[in-house]
DNA sequence: TATTTCTACTAAAACGTATTAGTAAAGATA
DNA sequence: TATCTTTACTAATACGTTTTAGTAGAAATA
C-alpha cells in the first residue's frame, strides 16, 4: 500500500535521489529542473506518499520525538501537565512518547532504556528514587535530559521545580494566621526530595513557633486500603489537632474521604493541601492549597529541553517556579 | 558512545551476522559454538550495547509501539484510561505513543499521519468528528485500528464502547424513581454520536412518561467562560426544574460551579452525571452517576487490538461494556 | 577547436539492523 | 580415497531514507 521512494522513482524513470531531493524541498539547490520537480511532486501527491519515519530517522539521526516520563499520567497533576507539554511540543513539530513509572524505579529504568533505543531527542523526567545510575546513562548517551518535580541531588541535570521549602512555609504561615496553633502534617513515607523539603519546612516552622510537631507518615503501597484506617486512627488519638496540612493532593483527598466517613464525629478544623485539585473549591470544608502553576512549569521544561536539543548540552541549571497560595 | 553491532563485530573479529544472531538468541539455530556465543555475550554486556530500535524496526517491520489517540490526556476519563492501557501494553512489551486531539479534527489527522509514519503497529482511537477519511486511510495502510468511546457509523472498525442509550435510560429511570418528574438535560452542542445517543434516550424517556423535554446545549468552545452564564440563566428561567442530568462529568462540574456561585439561591434538586469523578462522593448535593468501568474498557480495547496485530485484521465487531449506576 | 564551466541529474555510500544463502573446513560414510 | 554431512561461521542483501561525490552533455570561454 505504502509506496517507497524507490518505487516512485522506478515508476517515474528517475533516480531515488531525485525523488528524495524534491520531496525534501531541495530541488532548487540540487538544480532539479522545475518541470521534473513538478512531475515528481504531482506523482507523489497522486499516490499519497508517506515517508517511513524510521528510515528517515535512521538516515538523519533525528526522530522528532521526545520522551515524557511521569509518575502517573492519570493523576490530576501529571495529566494536565502532560497536556501542556504535548501542546507546546506540537507547535515545534515534536511528538511525545510517554510513560508512567507509578513510582517504581524498575519501571523507570525500563522506560528510559526503551526511550534511548527509540532514539528520542530528549527526555523530560519526573524521577523515581534510586534512578541516579540511569540518569547518568542518559547523559552519557548525550541525550538532553530535563528533570522536573523532583530530582536527585547526586546527578547534575537541568532541574525545573517549585520551591518546596518556601511553599511549605507559606502554607504553615497561612494556617497559623487563620488560627491553627496545633496543626499536624500528613505526608508520604518516602525519601522523595520534594516531600522531604515540604516536611522539613514544617519542622522548621514548628521549631520557630514552638509548636509541637505532629507528623503522620503513610506508605504509598496500598495507600487506599491501609491509609484511611491509620489516618482515622491517628486523628482520633491526637485530639489537640486543630488543622491538617497534607503534603500532596491525593493525600488530602484520602484525608477527606476517611474523615468524612466517620459519621457523627464531625471534625471542623481547616485542611490544607499541597497541590490544588479541580474540585477543591466545591468542597466544604473549604480547602486552601498551594498551587503549582502547571503552565509555567510545562513551558519552562519544554523551553529548556528544546534549547538543549538545539544548541547542545549545556551546564545544568535550576529553574525555580514560584507557587500560588490559594486561600479558600 | 553507543556502539553498533558493526563496531562490536570488528572489535571481536567476527562478522556482524554472528553478533546479531547471538544477540537475538539465535546462536543455537545458527550453530554458533557455545564458546563464541559466550565471548560475544560477555563483550556485548561489557560495552553496554543498546540496539538501535529504529534500525531494528526498519529491518523487521515491527516497532513495538502502539498509538493511543484520546481527546484530552489531562481529563479524568482519558487520563486514568490511558494509564490502564499503558500498564496492559507494558506487559506485552509494547509502548505507547500518545496524543490528545482536544476534539480538533485537524489535530487528529496530523496525529494519525504522524503515527502511520512512525509505523505504529496499531492504533487505539477516540475519534473526533469528521475523521472518516483518515480512519479509512489507516485501514488502507493495513494498520489495525480499534475505536473506542465514540465512532463514526460510516467507517467499519472494531468499536469498543458502552451502551450510551441504555445507560442514559437507566439514569432517567433513576431520577424518575427518586421523585424527579421534571428534570432537564444539559449536554454539549456537537454531533458526537455518544452524546446524541444519550440525548435521544432522554427524549425517548420524555415521550414515554409524557415529561416535557428541557434541554440545554452548551458549546465546547469557551465552555468555561460562556457556559456558566448560560447555565445559570437557563436554570433560573426554567423554574419547574426538579433535577438535572448532565451528559458528561465536566459539564456536571461546570454545573456545580455555576449553581454554587449563585449564593443564597440554593437549589436543592438532584444532579446526575454521566461519568463519575474521583471527588463526586465527597460533594453535596450527592451526585449520582453512570460510571464507565475504565479497566474493562481498557482491557477490551487492548485485547482486541493485540489480537488484530497478532492474527491480522479481521471483520469489524462491536464490543459493548456495561455501565454501573452509582446511587448516592 | 580545445578547455572550462554549468546544468541537470544519478550512483553510491551510509544509517544499524535482520536474515538467508553460501562456504570452508572437519568429520563421517562408503 | 572420493563423496557426503555436519559444523561453524560469514557474505550479501534488504529495510527506506539522506547525502555527497560524480558525470554526461550542453553552453560558454579562450
Amino acid at each position: 500500500m505504502a509506496k517507497s521512494i524507490k518505487e516512485i522513482a522506478q515508476e517515474l524513470n528517475v533516480s531515488k535521489s531525485t525523488v528524495s531531493l524534491v520531496i525534501n524541498h531541495k530541488a532548487e539547490q540540487a538544480r532539479i529542473s522545475k518541470e521534473l520537480e513538478r512531475r515528481v511532486l504531482d506523482y507523489v501527491e497522486k499516490v499519497g506518499y508517506k515517508p517511513n519515519s524510521l528510515a528517515k530517522s535512521l538516515a538523519t539521526g533525528r526522530s522528532n520525538t521526545i520522551g515524557l516520563i511521569v509518575e502517573n499520567i492519570g493523576d490530576s497533576f501529571f495529566g494536565p501537565f502532560a497536556l501542556y507539554v504535548e501542546e507546546l511540543l506540537r507547535k515545534k513539530n515534536y511528538h511525545v512518547l510517554y510513560s508512567s513509572t507509578l513510582g517504581d524505579p524498575q519501571n523507570a529504568r525500563d522506560i528510559i532504556d526503551f526511550m534511548l533505543e527509540k532514539k528520542v531527542e530528549g527526555i523530560l523526567l519526573a524521577p523515581t528514587v534510586n534512578l541516579d545510575e540511569h540518569q547518568r546513562k542518559v547523559l552519557e548517551y548525550k541525550v538532553p535530559l530535563v528533570v522536573f518535580d523532583r530530582n536527585s541531588p547526586e546527578v547534575a541535570t537541568h532541574y525545573v521545580h517549585i520551591d518546596n521549602g518556601e511553599s511549605s512555609r507559606k502554607a504553615c504561615l497561612h494556617l497559623h494566621e487563620i488560627g491553627c496553633k496545633n496543626f499536624g502534617l500528613i505526608t508520604i513515607d518516602s525519601d522523595q526530595p520534594q516531600m522531604l523539603a515540604r516536611k522539613n519546612a514544617y519542622l522548621q516552622f514548628c521549631e520557630e513557633t514552638s509548636m509541637q510537631a505532629r507528623i503522620l507518615h503513610l506508605s504509598y503501597q496500598n495507600l487506599r486500603q491501609k491509609g484511611m484506617a491509620s489516618l482515622q486512627n491517628w486523628v482520633s488519638k491526637n485530639t489537640e489537632l486543630d488543622g491538617l496540612f497534607f503534603t500532596t493532593n491525593y493525600l488530602c483527598i484520602l484525608g477527606l474521604k476517611s474523615l468524612r466517613s466517620e459519621e457523627g464525629k464531625n471534625f471542623d478544623f481547616p485542611l490544607f493541601s499541597f497541590d490544588d485539585h479541580e474540585l477543591f473549591d466545591l468542597l466544604n470544608p473549604k480547602i486552601s492549597c498551594i498551587r503549582q502553576p502547571l503552565e509555567p512549569l510545562a513551558k519552562t521544561c519544554v523551553k529548556v529541553l528544546l534549547k538543549e536539543i538545539d544548541r547542545g548540552i549545556s551546564i545544568p541549571r535550576e529553574y525555580v517556579i514560584s507557587t500560588d497560595l490559594i486561600k479558600r
